[in-house]
DNA sequence: TAATTCTGAGACATCCACGTCTCATTCGGA
DNA sequence: TCCGAATGAGACGTGGATGTCTCAGAATTA
């Protein structure tokens, strides 16, 4: 069943986010399975993290894609792609927390290029006016995928609502990085 | 020498904010000493992240001090307190990337004590009508923190020159929590 | 200079997570 | 019911980082 290795790679974005160090053990378990399952689906841990770090990668161009973020008005693309990205939050959180995942090359590449797509959303939104232009867009999108994976630690570990979470984080960070004074 | 401790502190906080997981080798390598005198000062890798985290958690306290953040208004005491604490913001990466510290209790309380400071000043300056109410003190702390955080992984890693650590940070933060349209 | 202390380099031993294996059990289909 | 596949539990070997040790050389002090 190839819904079984997707359901155990959510089981480890939930483990290792929080803790990236944990045991094979300990992702065994919270994935419901032996840990002569979890080898029988990943060869090693070293594969299980870079497969993670993959899921998250492509999800997160997923959302980059349904949020459109190349088309229209910056603001509203931003707005799109939080609503779009808020789900996959705490697999955010991984891809910061695991630092060992850059060391991969294709894994690296993927990532430059999200990140260029998150940096040409900004830049964009610069030359529309609609974005502060006294701080980089470089800057602009590190700590907008730094509060995303804000959110996804403090819902995983209980301390923000996830009701909340597209609020909290839009309202933040827009307010901050908007130009207009306030939007609407 | 007392002062080699700190040192060496210093250059394991550079190492270990980027990747938690370095060897010992490396932190002795950049610290510039061996792993035999490394061993010395500390009497192994559990009670060198340790003091790792208590310095860094002592310096946010100090830094918390040195804005005086319950005092005055809130707007000006948050700007104190990025001048202060963006100095070390590695540390604050660290404190962020490191999840085995928060096993120890007294680490744990330390942080959750100095977490209460800022959730107090955040609550002050809600009910001072400075910063918004629709955002919980909470979300504000953690995300506040959170930037710090990325502040320092992004000096770090040469993404961010350290002269705009400070506007940047102030700037977009600020402008998402602060009530008014947009600070002078 | 001589003595003491500190340091670096390296050689071990140890420990723990990981990877592999076996085997009994369970689940699902015929 | 029977058979095959999949799973879980556990044992076992392995590798690599860690912790401890020794010893020679450097630095510091008298």
């Amino acid at each position: 069943m190839a819904t079984d290795r997707d359901s155990v790679l959510e089981a480890a974005v939930g483990v290792l986010s929080r803790r990236p160090t944990a045991h094979l053990d300990e992702i065994a378990r919270a994935a419901g399975i032996s840990r002569a399952t979890l080898h029988r689906l990943f060869p090693g841990r070293d594969a299980l993290i870079r497969e993670v770090g993959l899921l998250g990668l492509q999800r997160f161009g997923a959302a980059l894609d349904s949020a459109a973020v190349d088309e229209g008005d910056a603001h509203a693309a931003l707005r799109r792609l939080v609503e779009a990205l808020v789900p996959d939050a705490s697999l955010c959180a991984f891809l910061t927390g695991e630092s060992t995942l850059y060391d991969d090359e294709e894994i690296n590449e993927l990532w430059e290029s999200q990140i260029a797509r998150m940096h040409a959303l900004f830049l964009r939104g610069q030359q529309q006016g609609t974005f502060r232009i006294e701080l980089s867009a470089a800057w602009l999108s590190e700590a907008f995928f730094d509060l995303v994976a804000g959110i996804g630690w403090a819902i995983q570990d209980g301390r923000l609502a996830p009701r909340d979470a597209v609020f909290s984080l839009s309202e933040l960070f827009l307010g901050g990085a908007l130009r207009a004074p306030r939007p609407s």
